[in-house]
DNA sequence: ACCATCAATATTGCATTCAATTTTTGATTC
DNA sequence: GAATCAAAAATTGAATGCAATATTGATGGT
């Protein structure tokens, strides 16, 4: 058994500085630990339905259940992990069906900032995003999907900026993140045939915001995200298949 | 010096009752303490701003502060909350920014409902809510507002629920939730003026339901949301204006 | 061999404790 | 009498302790 002896203040300042380049003015260990493991669950360093666990994490960050504790109850409202009780945190699978609500959740929240953008957005920031439009469009060129992929990812979020909703902006980033981890988890590529369509769409997307049609963004922004739910749920029965993993959260014991 | 006082299963259930999101059989009592401290905060018991006393509520509800810490943190993340570091929790004071951000992202909810209810909703649910709208519009007739109110929201709510994903349900209860705080604090109303036209947009919400035409309803809803958007700042200002109290967060001391 | 049973062990949920702040109080000075 | 400041008290953030609950592993019966 270890012996567990009075920190002094000298020694628990070591403890929290290690591993933090920023010495940011993040008070709270909690705001931290929450940030922390936020990332490391979002980058997939724990399987699907993977049991998260408590005692290890808290070595790992220096920092006692507490806290760690405080970060699990608040990334399961987020919806990132689920809390069986007395027995443990795991990190939350997505069905098939919880991939198609998020997505579609997902097309709303694109569709109002869409529809906000085009009362709000300057010329300036249509330029931007004209710019990383026509980026984008070489990427596509060059068949370069890594590349591709992050400015479209960027535009998304230039748009969603632009609302001017800081409320709409940070729940964007929330379902993104519960989204982001399917990314990490394999190697999510649009299917080639549909790529060519994708570029089409933000081709009107791009021209409907320089109308500033704010009715007809936000119904072209749903059906884009449509498209790209309709991908992800094939990926993920795709993924599924492969390796034999469930796909519903249907847990019958 | 303490003076516990314990709490009976039965009435701890009878208030998890009241809560919407998680319907479950609660068995931690996080879970019961963040449903209780939820409620005991949207139903206005603690004024705007004012603060949150740890060791009070912990008396009121017979529990450790742990639970209830827990708790204040998911409160936090949805945003009902302010942590301030080192100097407790308070109950966060909407802006008319705020305000105006909330009824938009409603808005993009409720729209984004509409749409998908277009697609799922049956005959059966489409007869229930038009039976709500002509007992709304009896309450209009008699001018009945408390009543008019009532069912009002339930049409809403039974749109959304129309649209099959729990997970827009959800988020849609979550910011309900936020906004629902400020009809508690004071008698909010629609302006009479104001009326008659919301009673026109909800025959035209009606109309575009029968015919599942999606992107009109979303359109409509988003709108009609504008306009309570409108009633709602108007209310928040005139209430700061006969208190005094500040309607924006800048909080300089 | 296979499965049930039960003790040993680990983990969880919450309470309690402790150090670090912040807030309040009360004396003191101008 | 108002302003200032130090000590006391209260409050907060986080660590630790402990009972209750799961999980594991060994044992014995079929």
């Amino acid at each position: 058994m270890k012996t567990m002896i009075p920190i002094d203040p000298a020694s628990t300042q070591a403890v929290t500085s290690l591993g933090r380049e920023q010495p940011r003015d993040e008070l709270s260990l909690h705001g931290e630990t929450l940030a922390r493991l936020r990332d490391y669950i979002v980058e997939g360093n724990i399987p699907d339905g993977g049991r998260i666990p408590e005692r290890q994490l808290c070595e790992m960050f220096g920092i006692s259940r507490t806290p760690l504790r405080e970060a699990l109850k608040v990334l399961a409202s987020e919806g990132l992990v689920d809390l069986l009780p007395n027995r443990g945190a795991r990190v939350r699978q997505l069905s098939e069906q919880d991939l198609r609500e998020l997505f579609d959740v997902m097309g709303g929240l694109e569709a109002l900032a869409g529809r906000l953008a085009c009362e709000n957005i300057t010329d300036h920031e249509i330029a931007d995003i004209e710019r990383l439009h026509y980026e984008m469009y070489g990427y596509y060129l060059h068949r370069d999907m890594p590349g591709y992929f992050r400015v479209n990812q960027l535009i998304h979020q230039k748009i969603v900026e632009a609302s001017r909703n800081a409320t709409l902006l940070a729940t964007y980033g929330s379902f993104a993140g519960r989204i982001r981890r399917i990314r990490y988890s394999a190697n999510f590529a649009r299917k080639r045939e549909r790529w060519g369509e994708a570029m089409r769409e933000h081709e009107t997307i791009l021209d409907a915001l320089r109308r500033r049609a704010g009715d007809e963004l936000s119904d072209i922004l749903f059906r884009h995200l449509r498209q790209k739910r309709a991908a992800a749920v094939e990926h993920l029965s795709e993924g599924a298949a492969a390796t034999g993993a469930p796909t519903s959260t249907s847990s019958t014991p």
